[in-house]
DNA sequence: CACAAAATTTTCTAAAAATGATAATTATAG
DNA sequence: CTATAATTATCATTTTTAGAAAATTTTGTG
């Protein structure tokens, strides 16, 4: 294994929520695992130990490193999804005045992630969908949306061929009509999720916002306010960062290169990967 | 460059608390500021895209990518320390009963770092240490309650020669004795923090516990009171972390590797990085 | 739609780095 | 102190990367 992977590879034995994943592991295991020789990965090791990747525990045992909580952060500052939505979220728990939870997510890697969330003062259950846990893409209010606002072409890498899935194509036209989608148990029993689509670049809305409740406070008045609540952050939402973008921040001098400006529309071929 | 490094080098660039960091930047520009051909970067940047720690936007413009947040969280989940803290932190800030932030932090690369905190419902300012940014040593309860309880070899090491730092020598033993410590406007402008040591290993505590509350909200008898509640606080989490490394999970079968359990005393002098 | 400029990938060979087996060293439990 | 596990060092061989230049694709603009 050559290059980046040979990296990745060994961070990837530390998901836990895949088989085979571990919190954490010694060396030799490590090479057991992904059949090298352990000559190998004291090398591989050593190096993601010293970037703060890895770290080593009392005994010889590695797990993941304190620098993921250091990039995270930079992202949470400097995405402007997150820094945009997480304000956002805090508004719609407030606003939705009754216990709940509001969260953002996103595709990642053929899944969809949540990338912030927020919970209501008082609020005594979770949504599966927690920060940094991708989950299936073709179930609940969350990942449906997206889905449904995502080009035909690409649902066909996502989902199937358009024949196999007929089916699902249907509800999702559906779902995109209306512009929002409810749906009741379909990831935690006795929750409901509330989801918008964020239309903030052209390609569809490659990201949602969802309010989760309880499925028994949901009454016809409170679903229609909520529903109402969530499209509009949403639009809010898109609106916010659609203005970040035209406006970029004030000009840094040594910018030597020139940027364009565009809207993506890629049809390219160029890499099957 | 070789290794790992080449493709931190890439990621550091993306460290906007750093100077020349940025939250965004193109192939062009990156190459320009590492100083190597456009081409390479092309390439290195494609391999961290894949991998998820980069992303592309609209335009040509790279950020760090969603992979962060995954890992993050599997840190969460898995690393003891945050895992059990989390809680802890809590409790914390609703037995203090009054407007707060509890956090926890930890030696990372020679400065200290927020690895998880909690706000009191109703809090109305922000600590410095926020999860995620690394902060100086020196300074502030959180810092110096860490370094108070470092072995003097390795106080050398991050503070300097002992003949040089006399004083905050001095100042650290008494901390240490005293077992914990409360600091005003150290860091933050009108904020007291209050931490105590989070002694779970051998060498000394690596990682403290902080309450942060309003200056003018610390009379006397509140400030006995929370030093207690941040003091038991720390001892019932260093209590459970131990516990937890006693007893291992539920063991797995495929465990052909066999562990030792130690405790870590290392003088090794075999590496000098 | 065509043209120009920017972005990105491809190609290819010298130079650099990784591999992996083995030996040497260090740390630790008992 | 000793046996054993953990880790690093060595080094010849194989593999990968770097870097320049060219080719290709994408996109903005007229």
């Amino acid at each position: 294994m050559a290059g980046l992977g040979r990296y990745v590879d060994v961070l990837r034995l530390f998901d836990t929520t895949t088989s085979g994943g571990a919190e954490s592991w010694s060396v030799v295991a490590m090479a057991s695992a992904l059949g090298a020789p352990a000559s190998t990965l004291y090398r591989t090791v050593r190096e993601l130990t010293k970037a703060g990747f890895l770290e080593q525990a009392v005994d010889a045992q590695y797990s993941l490193g304190p620098a993921f909580i250091e990039y995270e952060r930079l992202l949470r500052i400097n995405d402007p999804l997150v820094r945009t939505g997480r304000g956002i979220l805090v508004d719609l728990v407030r606003q939705a005045g009754l216990p709940c939870v509001a969260l953002m997510a996103r595709l990642y890697n053929g899944e969809v992630m949540c990338i912030a969330d927020e919970a209501a003062p008082g609020t005594d259950f979770h949504s599966s969908y927690e920060r940094g846990r991708p989950m299936p893409m073709t179930r609940g209010a969350t990942s449906k949306i997206i889905l449904a606002h995502r080009p035909s072409r690409e649902l066909t890498k996502l989902i199937g061929p358009r024949a196999a899935t007929v089916q699902l194509r249907k509800e999702l036209q559906a779902i995109r009509r209306a512009g929002h989608i409810v749906t009741a148990s379909e990831i935690d029993p006795g929750l409901t999720g509330i989801a918008a689509p964020i239309i903030a670049a052209d390609p569809g809305a490659s990201a949602s916002l969802t309010l989760v409740v309880r499925e028994e406070a949901l009454d016809e008045a409170t679903r229609r306010r909520l529903v109402l609540l969530v499209v509009s952050a949403a639009s809010l939402l898109a609106e916010e960062i659609r203005g970040a973008q035209a406006a970029p921040p004030p000009a840094e001098e040594e910018k030597k290169v020139p940027h364009r400006v565009q809207v993506t529309s890629s049809k390219s071929k160029r890499r099957k990967d």
